[in-house]
DNA sequence: TAGGACGGTAAA
DNA sequence: TTACCGTCCTAA
């Protein structure tokens, strides 16, 4: 009798066990497909030792599998990456599963699809549904179903267009081979300094073992360059590499380095990825084929053939952290991944995160650091304005100060970059006359003015509303005021000072797509904008030699909260943004306007000395015992009814086991007490680093039963207090 | 008494 | 997660 162990892909069921016929050949990794009751599921046979059920199930009962996948098993180091994360981060197996088998038509044989494209003719009847498809389609190309989706129209329309000529039907295959990057295309010439770190990372990836590095180098020293030769060398030997960005809209600049190092361009994985795309993707990850590998955290799970290498490039970025689904952290579970497959992973930033660099200290990372910029460009002068006593006139946000430093780098003919973290016109509205607030109707948080997009949005889970006339409240009309600044206000604030500048707004609003982000970084070389307004979007990636000036509108936004890593956070951020300036022969100018000069991190910035900031908060975390001394977890419980989470957070409390060294705090309302409809409870838990605390937390849970409408969640190491 | 809403449970 | 089943309620 032949059994199987599958993991099927259902997050809600453990392993089940079925019945292998002799025409099947299964091996760990197989995929398989599995019934479940009156319907059938993918799944992944398991080693049964790795994944024990909880109800052993007599030969007799049974069912057979109904086919295995005509697909590479699963390889062993990514089975037990998924389970060490589905364990660290007290996640079903099968929620990681799905991750690493990332879309169901990936499994599928199918060999070519019909997608759609427009022909540029013209209907023969013209409606306003036919021409807004058209005009929002341009030059994408998809199923029926995308392209209804892009044009925000039904399916009946495309269809309509493409009986009419004016779309017409393309056979894409798709599993077409992917072109393979030239490790010997054009080498860089590399300072010492550079070179120095190169061959280090060389060396192991030859090794082929697994080590961690930390690549800590000053904005423009040029890692991208150092790693991009340890790719190299993972070509060389036949090995794939996986490049972790964390925001998509980076990838554009950086997808055309890659292309001008490698004559070619790597494999992109992001969540935007078209069915199709997403499938070839997936097929030539699994078969080896695809070579390099760049993407966003959820590439980390895709089943490579040969990982040689992984870089995780910003390795700071708080965005690496997952904030729904399996709340993992990619950086952590990067280091992870490399443990398993036994390759290096590099870490590169130019400000690591504390928990890094405590990583180097205690020997488990090696440093490699490149503290000089490139070629001749020198770091930027940093400066503080003080906007108490060089304030802004009433109703504006720049300081008299910024503004002349931005006349005179005009004057010179260079670009300027505002940087100001806050979408949109004005984060809050409000009625002059009787007080009235926008909120959002599904979340405790404000509705965001967007006046180019003219409407209120709120950022947490995209409720809009047209913007209002009158105050629903008072009924008042004409008495809403926008408070506070947006990129937008400040993008009319230039336009007021600076009419004859041309101007730019980037933010992930304009910034939607890699087209949209070729289109500004082409302007920005072609000196077509003056002065560039943008979040944190603009803070890292770019390379604008032209660029000397910096302005950060508002320092101080980042230090409101009061988490843990605030400080740290703010460092990083105005640190990575400062670092655009005068990254070419060009020197470059920081002006950082803040009310708060004196506070350490504006201190740190302004006088270079990061090494200082950083180990006097490393201390204050010792001290607190916050990670990465101590750590932290929380517990999460929400409902859509407010009573239900209160009183299963509460249970859940009183229901806490007492642990040497661990105390739990609340239950309290969540920051974002109501979050997409849901009201949110949750408990902290605060313990140090030698207690097993997910083990602690299982056993407390696990015993607790709530009602069906209750999701109750764990956040290991959180990241964002919200 | 039919039929729908709701809650609980099994799925190998 | 989904499908199914039993229970309870309401309308007819």
């Amino acid at each position: 009798m032949n059994r199987a162990r599958v993991l099927l892909l259902n997050p809600a069921l453990g392993p089940l066990d079925y019945r292998v016929d002799r025409e099947h050949v299964v091996v760990p990794g197989s995929i398989v497909l599995a019934p479940l009751g009156p319907r059938q599921l993918a799944g992944v046979v398991w080693e049964p030792d790795q994944m024990p059920s909880d109800a052993e199930v007599g030969d007799n009962r049974l069912r057979p599998l109904l086919g295995v996948y005509d697909i590479p098993p699963l390889g062993a180091p990514l089975r037990r990456l998924i389970e060490w994360t589905a364990n660290y981060y007290l996640a079903p197996p099968a929620a990681v599963l799905r991750m690493a088998l990332a879309s169901a038509s990936a499994l599928e044989p199918k060999r070519s699809v019909i997608e759609y494209r427009a022909t540029g003719q013209v209907p023969g009847r013209m409606t306003p549904q036919r021409s807004q498809a058209l005009e929002r389609i341009g030059e994408r190309q998809g199923l029926v179903r995308e392209l209804a989706m892009i044009a925000d129209v039904s399916d009946a329309v495309i269809r309509g267009l493409v009986k009419s000529g004016a779309i017409e039907a393309v056979e894409v295959t798709i599993d077409d081979p992917f072109p393979v990057p030239d490790p010997d295309h054009a080498p860089p010439e590399l300072s010492a300094e550079q070179q120095a770190a190169t061959d280090a990372l060389v060396e192991a990836v030859q090794a082929q073992a697994s080590q961690t590095f930390l690549l800590d180098g000053v904005t423009g020293s040029g890692k991208t360059e150092v790693y991009l030769e340890a790719v190299a060398a993972a070509l060389r030997q036949g090995q794939q590499a996986l490049i972790l960005l964390p925001e998509i809209a980076l990838t554009e600049p950086f997808l055309r380095r890659f292309e001008a190092r490698f004559g070619h361009l790597p494999i992109a994985w992001h969540s935007d990825l078209r069915q199709s795309q997403r499938r070839r993707a997936w097929r030539a990850v699994a078969t080896g084929e695809a070579h390099v590998v760049i993407g966003a955290r959820s590439a980390l799970f895709l089943p490579y053939r040969d990982l040689g290498l992984i870089i995780v490039d910003e390795a700071h970025e708080p965005s690496f952290k997952q904030e729904d689904g399996v709340m993992y952290h990619a950086r952590d579970v990067a280091v992870m991944r490399g443990h398993f497959e036994q390759c290096p992973v590099v870490l590169a930033s130019a400000t690591p995160a504390i928990e890094s660099q405590q990583q180097v200290a205690l020997g488990r990372y090696r440093e490699l650091k490149l503290p000089k910029r490139f070629g001749a460009a020198e770091m930027p002068e940093i400066k503080a304005i003080d906007m108490l006593a060089d304030p802004p006139p009433r109703g504006r946000w720049l300081a008299p100060t910024l503004v002349a430093a931005i006349a005179e780098t005009l004057e010179r003919k260079e670009q300027v970059l505002l940087f100001l973290n806050r979408r949109g016109y004005a984060p809050l509205t409000l009625c002059r006359t009787c007080g009235h607030r926008f909120q959002c109707p599904n979340c405790t948080a404000w509705m965001v003015e967007h006046r180019l997009m003219h409407r209120l949005q709120c950022h947490h889970c995209g409720h809009v509303m047209p913007p209002p006339r009158a105050c629903p409240e008072c009924k008042e009309e004409d008495s809403l005021v926008a408070c506070g600044p947006g990129v937008e206000r400040i993008a009319d604030e230039v336009a007021a000072l600076f009419p004859e500048a041309r101007r730019a707004i980037i933010t992930s609003d304009t910034i939607f797509s890699p087209a949209r982000a070729a289109d500004f970084v082409a302007r920005m070389e072609a000196n077509e904008i003056d002065i560039v307004i943008g979040t944190q979007l603009v803070t890292k990636g770019y390379h604008f030699p032209n660029l000397t000036l910096v302005g950060v509108v508002d320092a101080d936004l980042g230090l409101q909260g009061g988490d843990l890593r605030a400080a740290e956070r703010s460092f990083q951020q105005i640190a990575q943004v400062a670092g655009r300036a005068g990254r070419d022969v060009k020197k470059g100018h920081v002006l950082i306007q803040t009310h708060e000069p004196k506070a350490p991190v504006i201190r740190a910035l302004v006088s270079g000395d990061a090494a200082s900031f950083y180990a006097a908060e490393t201390a204050s975390r010792r001290s607190a015992n916050a990670p990465p001394f101590g750590r932290y977890a929380a517990i999460i419980v929400s409902s859509e009814k407010l009573d239900e989470a209160v009183e299963i957070a509460r249970m859940i409390g009183r229901t806490a086991p007492e642990a040497e060294g661990m105390r739990v705090y609340g239950p309290a309302p969540a920051p974002l007490s109501m979050l997409r409809g849901r009201y949110r409870q949750r408990l902290l838990i605060h313990a140090k680093r030698s207690l097993d605390v997910q083990d602690v937390i299982r056993g407390w849970l696990g015993a607790l039963k709530w009602p069906n409408g209750v999701r109750v969640a764990v956040d290991v190491d959180p990241y964002s207090f919200l």
